[in-house]
DNA sequence: GAAAAAATCAAACAGATGTTTAAATTACAT
DNA sequence: ATGTAATTTAAACATCTGTTTGATTTTTTC
């Protein structure tokens, strides 16, 4: 039933990349439950069918396009992991520029898509809160070793400190972003115009310094 | 259609309370999408039909829930301010003390709840993430003014920082806290068995120690 | 240009969902 | 006890959902 993903695709996928592009703005706005074939097929002046004919299922078709949406982003994040570490050759870390290369690489991502600003972050959040069993299952496996990976750099950077702070402090910076990211868009009308929420870089700075300041309060003895 | 919310209900409401039960933590667990009334009546061995005689709707279903959950977490919140007020005769409160009025109500509430600890955490997250518009109207009435409340107290805390400073990191701090509730069940598993999750107390104090920290950190020049 | 493969399409299917109806039952006041 | 209101019930309704089918069109390959 499903169209193989085989190595060359000889004509341009248009239809396909369509597709994408709507179920990750409905998804974003909506979730997953939410989000009806139908109105995907609808956004991207497609048929019906052609979306089980691309990826067979609904689940399948968000679960491919959060895979290509949170890839990239975890990859960066190792880059800025490894730009820091040549920086600093050889010495730990900052606990700054750990959580940095966490963080940065999503403000990098919501920059770069300008006018869906909102979009990105929105998608990021909710696919974290999202009920759905497969999306908990995905994120395990996309996250997991990321994570141990940051840890290990959080445990060279405090080696006295104990390994049930770092991962207390380490959740805790990683669900403030998260949670930063859910609530982007409440903050214009939360301080009525008072602080542009469009200002992403603004917004990554300040989560950082928050973030950073929480973590090493939450680990001093 | 709907039973009218008359003044007194000569009789015991036993199936009402039941189907509130049931959606809390159906809800809470699945959001408002994977909620089914038939799976409320089901869990609260009642009919179909009576969700809807009791409520008028599903949506009105779970915004009754929704309030008798989250009203008194706003009473508590109020107390724990004028209870600082009251203990600093005059003077200004500590960043500390405000944001532990926002946080402790929560933790007291998730405490309280000891067999169903998980569902109050996951229940106010979810609320927060909900992509449904009638939730997030709910949340602009019940939150709306508790925010101004707890920025005045902040202005007089500092009076010397910047209006846009104050609502970002307030911003902050309330999306880390709706955040790490979200995240709440993922410590566990993330952390391999080192934190206890259970450990609300804990988990709350951390919280704020990592939250007032943050706050302070973002609003220093 | 003809055969084969890939992609699109309209239509239908099967199941689930919120909601309504109208009858039956229970609780309560007089 | 009786009549009235409140509640519960089973059944049906209309709509929406993901998915499948089989024919048709478009593209690629030779």
């Amino acid at each position: 039933m499903t169209r193989q993903q085989s190595p060359a695709s000889h004509r341009s996928e248009k239809t396909r990349i369509r597709l994408l592009k709507s179920t990750e703005s409905i998804f974003a706005s909506l979730g997953f439950g939410g989000l009806t074939m139908r109105e995907v097929a609808n956004r991207s002046q497609a048929n019906l069918a052609s979306a089980h004919y691309h990826f067979g299922s609904k689940e399948a078709m968000v679960l491919e396009m959060l895979k290509t949406r949170v890839q990239p982003i975890n990859r960066r994040r190792m880059e800025c992991l490894e730009e820091a570490r040549c920086l600093s050759d050889g010495n730990p870390l900052t606990t700054r520029q750990i959580l940095r290369a966490l963080i940065l690489p999503i403000g990098e991502e919501i920059a770069k898509s300008a006018h869906t600003r909102q979009t990105l972050a929105q998608l990021v959040a909710r696919s974290f809160t999202e009920p759905a069993r497969f999306i908990e299952r995905m994120h395990r496996k996309f996250f997991g070793e990321l994570c141990e990976i940051f840890m290990d750099e959080l445990r060279k950077t405090h080696p006295m400190v104990k390994e049930e702070d770092l991962y207390w402090n380490l959740h805790l910076a990683i669900s403030s972003m998260l949670g930063a990211l859910a609530q982007h868009r409440r903050l214009r009308e939360f301080s009525k115009g008072t602080c542009d929420e469009d200002d992403t870089c603004d917004m990554i700075e300040r989560l950082i310094t928050f973030v950073t300041h929480g973590f090493e309060a939450g680990i001093a003895k």
